[in-house]
DNA sequence: ACATAGTACCTTGCACTACAAGGTACTATG
DNA sequence: CATAGTACCTTGTAGTGCAAGGTACTATGT
């Protein structure tokens, strides 16, 4: 029914002219897909030995994964606030006082688990991808 | 300097004792780890053939990714609007007219990138798993 | 003819995240 | 003692997924 389904066309709520489009740039998908992913990494970094912030975003880098100082200490602070991490004062030979932080082990758990939801999401795209 | 430190740490804002934790359960982890992806698999699954919106939810089911229909349209409006996707209304034997997706050119290019980008985010993951 | 169930589309409001920008406190060096 | 460097942290913004709710059409039973 051709004539139907104009109605039902030009009745329904479009969005065909909403606001401008948002980007939708490279620039921002990659940063988009790095989203919830690089709690898994900070933690999966920490796992080996304690690390202070800029130990972490140094490793982060040699892997490719640019993290900013204020993209990494509210997440730091979000994972001591849910028990993953504890943190303690060393002082430095150059510099103030360093916080080193390593995994509970709450943390420990959550890490494995979270190992898991990277395999299954990775076996997830690679399904998709036939 | 065992003063300076302590006085270091005394002075500095803390975030120790900031609003009670919020949620690292793992079911949010798991939500937190789709985010950005989702785009990527959603393109995926379109790129193969025209699709409609229950179609991609369940294919997307099949791969293990739940996802509903209040995430999914804004999600295909938002890629519309960037010029990724284009439709096409399609009567149903059953029920009211379709939305078929597909790719644009522009669409093709930025699944193209997104799989660079996929692989080299698992590449990361993989170095830092060492 | 009319109500009910089913399908398909869409919006609003919320919680969470990454990031840019900016600020404080300490150490080391010229 | 000023300047640069290191290390920590906060605030505000844009983007994302999701729950909940709503509209429009078709098919089916009574």
């Amino acid at each position: 029914m051709k004539e139907s389904e104009k109605e039902y066309k030009e009745n329904m709520k479009d969005s065909s002219k909403d606001s401008p489009a948002k980007d939708t740039t490279s620039e921002n998908q990659k940063s988009q897909m790095r989203k919830g992913i690089l709690e898994f990494c900070i933690l999966l970094t920490i796992s080996k030995e304690k690390k202070y912030a800029s130990d972490i975003i140094k490793e982060l880098k040699t892997a490719d994964l640019i993290v900013v100082e204020g993209t990494l200490y509210p997440l730091l602070s979000r994972l001591r606030q849910s028990d993953l991490l504890a943190h303690t004062w060393e002082e430095s030979q150059s510099g103030p006082p360093r916080k080193y932080y390593e995994l509970t082990k709450k943390g420990k758990e959550t890490l494995h688990a979270l190992k898991e939801t990277w395999s299954s999401l990775a076996k997830s795209i690679n399904h998709l991808s036939n």
